[in-house]
DNA sequence: AGCTTTATTAACCATTTAGTTAAACAATAT
DNA sequence: ATATTGTTTAACTAAATGGTTAATAAAGCT
C-alpha cells in the first residue's frame, strides 16, 4: 500500500505516511520501517527529514492537536443569538470530527503521555478560546437569556455529546450491532439533536 | 514503586502490577521489566504464570473490558419509573468510571486493536443489556411516557455525557486549567446534571 | 529424613527496531 | 564538463525487549 504520485514532495510524503501509521498505531506501536514502507522511500529518508522518530511523531501530533478544536472565534464573536452560536459549534465540532473521526482516540490516548510542558508549547499557537466561550455564556447568564449554569459544564457537555459517540465507535459498533452505515446516518441526526438538547438543558 | 504485601499470592502482585503498567501505557508501551520490577518478582516468572505478553495483557484486558460497563441489568428489570432507572444508570456509571478513570482511554484506545472475534469472546461473558435497554426504551415510547426518540441515541448520550469527562479529563484540564479538585467537584455537579439532561430531552 | 513437585532466579538468546554511515545518484551552479 | 550541493539508498550498528533455560530454593508428600 505505498502512497505513490511522484508530484507531492518525499517530505509530504512522509508527512502523509505517518499520520495514517501514527493514528492508527500511536506512538508506541508505530514502527518507523512502516512509515517509510507507506511512503515508498528509504528508511533512512524519515531521519534525514525529520531527524528522530519523536521529532516526527511531534510534528504530527501537533498539527492534529491543532485539528482537533474547530475554529471558534469568529462563531463566538459573530452578532447571532446565543441558541445560534450553540448550534453552529455543535456542527463546526461533529463535521470536524466526522472528517476525522480517528483523531479523538489518538489525541485522548497521546496526551496523557505528553508533558505539560510540550502541550502548552503546542496549544499556544492556536488556543481554543475557552475564556471568550465561558464569557458568552456568562454574558446570557446574565442577560437572563439562559438559565444560570456553569460554563465549564456546559463545554463538558457539547464536547462529550459531538465528539465521545467517535471515539467510541468500534466499541458501539460491537455492542450495539450496528452497521457502519447506520452509524453514520445516527452521526447526521446528531447534528439536529445535540444542539437541541444543550440549549434546552440551559433555557428559561 | 515495589507492590510488596508478601500475603498475597505472585499470581495477584502480577495481575496488580500488569493492570497499572498497562493502564498507564497501553499494550505497546507496556514493558513487561517494568511489570515485573512493579510486582517486586523476577521477569520470568511473568511468562511462568502468564506465559506470554499478549495473554497477560488479554486477561486484564477481558477484566477491564467487563468493568467498563457497570451491571444495570437490576436497574433495567426494576419495576420502577423510566426516569429512576435513567438517574440510576447515570449514576451508576459515573460513580463506576469515577473509581477507575483510566479505563476510558485504555478501552477505546486498545477496543480498535484487538480481533473482533476476541471481542465477542471476552463480551459474551458478560454482555451489557443493550437488548433489554432498548426495549426498556420502546415500551416507554409505547406508553406516551416519553417522546418517540432513537433508543441508540439515548444510550449514546448516556454514555458520552458519563465517560466523556474522564477520558478527556487530562484535555480539559490542559485546555481549561482547572485543578483535579475542581474537576472532581464538577464531576459530582454531574450525577445530578447529566439524568436531568436526559430526561429532559426525551420527556413529552 | 528423603523424594517429588512447584516456585523463583540469573544469565542468556533471538529478534526487532531506531538510528547511522558511506557510497551512489541527481540537480544546480560555474 | 565539472565541481558542488542536496537527495536517496543498502548495509550496518547498538540497544531494547520478549522470551527461554538451567540451576537453585521452597513446599508437599511418604
Amino acid at each position: 500500500m505505498v502512497n505513490k504520485a511522484k508530484d507531492i514532495s518525499t517530505e509530504q510524503k512522509i508527512l502523509e505516511a505517518a499520520r495514517q501509521v501514527f493514528f492508527d498505531k500511536g506512538m508506541d506501536g508505530a514502527r518507523m520501517q512502516d512509515i517509510a514502507d507507506k511512503a515508498g522511500i528509504n528508511k533512512a529518508l524519515l531521519h534525514y527529514y525529520f531527524r528522530s522518530k519523536e521529532k516526527l511523531f511531534e510534528t504530527i501530533f501537533a498539527e492534529s492537536f491543532n485539528n482537533f478544536f474547530p475554529k471558534l472565534s469568529l462563531i463566538l464573536e459573530s452578532d447571532t443569538d446565543f441558541s445560534v452560536k450553540i448550534e453552529m459549534i455543535c456542527t463546526a465540532y461533529i463535521d470536524q470530527i466526522h472528517s476525522m473521526p480517528y483523531l479523538p482516540i489518538f489525541i485522548l490516548h497521546e496526551v496523557a503521555r505528553q508533558p505539560e510542558s510540550f502541550l502548552k508549547k503546542i496549544w499556544s499557537s492556536y488556543p481554543p478560546p475557552v475564556k471568550l466561550f465561558i464569557k458568552v455564556v456568562e454574558t446570557a447568564v446574565k442577560k437572563k437569556e439562559i438559565k444560570p449554569v456553569h460554563p465549564l459544564q456546559v463545554i463538558m457537555n457539547i464536547v462529550s455529546l459531538c465528539i465521545f459517540p467517535f471515539a467510541a465507535k468500534p466499541l458501539l459498533q460491537q455492542v450495539t450491532g450496528i452497521s457502519k452505515k447506520q452509524f453514520s446516518v445516527l452521526m447526521e441526526e446528531r447534528k439536529k439533536l445535540v444542539p437541541q438538547m444543550i440549549i434546552q438543558s440551559i433555557k428559561k
